[in-house]
Formats: C-alpha cells, sequence, structure tokens
DNA sequence: GCACTATATGAAAATATTATCATATATTTG
DNA sequence: CAAATATATGATAATATTTTCATATAGTGC
C-alpha cells in the first residue's frame, strides 16, 4: 500500500508537467466560439476575420481576441493580404479533439 | 461569396449546440488536477479519494469538488464502500483526448 | 493627404472558475 | 454513545477568462 502509493506519487511527479500543458491546450480551446472558428477554419482552410465575424455572428474585436490568442497558443497561424488577415490551422491535429469528443457521450 | 456564406452560417447554426456541448466536456476536462485524476484512475481503475489526495499531494476538500463535479458532467461514476468512496471513470473515451494531445505539439 | 475598410489593441466591466476554510454528515470502532 | 476517520458541502476569497467598448494601426483608392 505505502510502496505503491509512493511508486504512484513518483509517476504522478514525472506527468505533473504533461498535465500542465494538456491542460492548457485543452483551454486554448474549450470554449464554443474557438471551437466554432477551428471547425470553421479545418473546413475551409482559409478565412479573413471579416468572414468569421460574419458566418459566426460575432463582434469583430472578440473573434480577433479569440484568433490571436489561438495564434499565440500555436493552433492557428495567419497570412496578411493587404488589408485582410487570413487565418488557418497551423496544428490539425487538434480536429481530432473534436471528432474525439463526439464518440463521448457524457450525460449532460 | 454571399450564397457560400449563408451556407456556412447555416451549417454553423446547426453546429452551435454541439460545439457548446463539446466545449463543456472539454472545460470538464481541461485542468491539470482533473487531468491527472483521468490519468490516475484509468490507470488504478478504482480509487479511494484519500488516495488521490496523496498521491496528487492535493487538499481532500479540493479533490473532492473536482471528484464531484466531474461526476455531475458525466466522467465518473462512484461507489461507496464502508467510509471509503471509489472513483473510477465512467466514459473511457476521454482518456482519448490525452492520447491526442500527446502528439499535438503547440509551440509552448 | 483624406476617407474608407479590415484588423488589432488595451482597459474596464462582467462573468466564471478554482482554492480555501470551516463545518457537516456518515460510518466504523471501542 | 463518544471518538476517530473519510468524504461532502457551502460560503467566501482569490484568480482567470470572456466580453465590450473605444480607439489605434495599417493598407487601399481617390
Amino acid at each position: 500500500m505505502e510502496v505503491l502509493e509512493n511508486n504512484l506519487k513518483e509517476r504522478f511527479q514525472e506527468s505533473r508537467k504533461k498535465m500542465e500543458k494538456a491542460a492548457y491546450i485543452l483551454k486554448t480551446v474549450a470554449h464554443p466560439v474557438r471551437l466554432a472558428i477551428i471547425d470553421l477554419l479545418s473546413q475551409e482552410g482559409q478565412m479573413g476575420v471579416n468572414d468569421i465575424c460574419k458566418v459566426l455572428e460575432c463582434e469583430q474585436s472578440l473573434v480577433s481576441h479569440h484568433l490571436i490568442n489561438m495564434k499565440l497558443r500555436g493552433i492557428l497561424k495567419s497570412q496578411k493580404d493587404g488589408l485582410n488577415v487570413y487565418y488557418e490551422l497551423k496544428e490539425k491535429e487538434i480536429t481530432k479533439l473534436l471528432a474525439c469528443i463526439e464518440n463521448c457521450d457524457c450525460n449532460m
């Protein structure tokens, strides 16, 4: 019991950093608007800020904040063309999270 | 352009609920302590509250709050035995999220 | 250079989440 | 039944996230 526990404790210490990073990534994604953006970009490939705003019926400033936030955290990248800024997924793995969650039916 | 956009808008309206639910599940999971609990339970199968506290070096009350929260949201289930309450994963799919994230290397 | 458009920024307000503490409840043991 | 142990609960405090608003910046066309 004691031994087992110490074993577990050790293992937990090792994975602590990993958990923190994972939580950070998950948090970056865990928001309806940000998920919608990810979904949108995974389908459309690339979109300008204004178009995203229109589709999501969401204020420009708010969308901008979310986009920049996700870019900062390495999930999106952007490309400027004249007045427009086009965003796209940088980390395509992230769409798997969505697929993952579709298979999960928590009772909510 | 207009047509495409209306199309997208419609599709977005349909997926809105889905995104909200997904965000809700992700939020439930997106916390270092809760991830650690999930990881722990996925390895150990079942654990009492106190043992979880010891391994995670975390206050009983805090762990309890997290456990109850996750149970409420359908990710865990529990079983009482005398003084002890044993928690285990209810939604095993959720561990796939962890695997999913391991493959994702956002620049953070 | 001026008006116009698209996007970004920053501060403040609104809201949500997390942690802490004190205490309640329930079970077991003597 | 009293003491001890395990867990839950609820209020509050601490902290973090999200939204809003006003405004800045930067590029385009005249």
